[in-house]
DNA sequence: CCCGATTTGTACGTATGTATC
DNA sequence: GGATACATACGTACAAATCGG
């Protein structure tokens, strides 16, 4: 008795949707802040620890931010089960597509000019191995620039 | 101001890098099987809460993957990843850097020619919040190029 | 500058549920 | 069904950050 496909939902999960849905509903502006922790236990009926996965949850995926000592706060611009990198990637899609090619064109020219043939290979195989290897979070970041250096 | 760049570290985090290091020094195969939660809190003298704490972040990252009722077992294909994304880095340098300019560039070019200047900002937004973002493994990702679009 | 109130962060303990063997 | 091991949930206590008096 264990195949059953229902989605056994933890308390979390339903905290984490509803909170969703009362945003998403509009009872929140922007920037305003959510209730406190001791609150929203009362509000659910959970316990803290279920309040604080949830908010951590919908924290992750941008739709709260959480400052300590201050509260809780929402963001409100960021779409359903979309992460930052996903919608960055399909808003600027074509442009970042554009910038690839330029990109590895460049590098080509510049394996080509100051490194042997063995090592524009390797930096090849570098290459193609980072586009199978699942970086963090089940390989879903796709950031062209992500830093300085 | 706090400018300190020192981060307090919690259990966890103390736990998560001591298992990755232990890890990294080659006490592991792929695959092999972490000890028990028990015997985690017992090695490492914290609670439970800590080592689960720890375990979720290194899954996060990819370093272990957790399954109810079996264990926690290694996956360390990560480790291989970085220390090719560092080679890359280091034996590349000077070239990375030549095409990064380019790279700033030619983003500046497309987001002033396609964008408005909200869209921009909201792009900017997003990538400061990737550079404060502790993103996988203490935040030391600066791909350049790490997939496909 | 210190103090206290408020709010989130961390850590522990305990009990129970669920999955695997 | 039993044994093992991770998952969930609650409660408690204290630490740390923020703000206002």
């Amino acid at each position: 008795m264990m195949n059953t496909p229902i989605h056994k939902r933890s308390l979390a999960d339903e905290v984490a949707n509803q909170i969703k849905a009362y945003i998403r509903s509009g009872h929140y502006v922007a920037g305003q802040r959510l209730p406190t922790e001791p609150e929203l236990m009362k509000q659910y009926g959970v316990g803290r620890s279920s309040i604080r996965e949830a908010v951590r949850m919908l924290a992750n995926s941008g739709l709260l931010r959480v400052q300590q000592g201050l509260g809780t706060f929402i963001n409100e611009f960021v779409e359903e089960n979309e992460t930052l990198h996903q919608r960055l990637n399909r808003a600027a899609a074509k442009d970042i597509d554009e910038v690839r090619q330029l990109l590895e064109v460049k590098i080509a020219q510049k394996a080509a000019l100051n490194r042997t043939p063995k090592q524009l290979e390797e930096i090849e195989g570098f290459l193609n191995e980072r586009l199978q290897a699942p970086g963090c979070s089940a390989g879903e970041d796709r950031s062209v620039y992500s830093g300085r250096y």
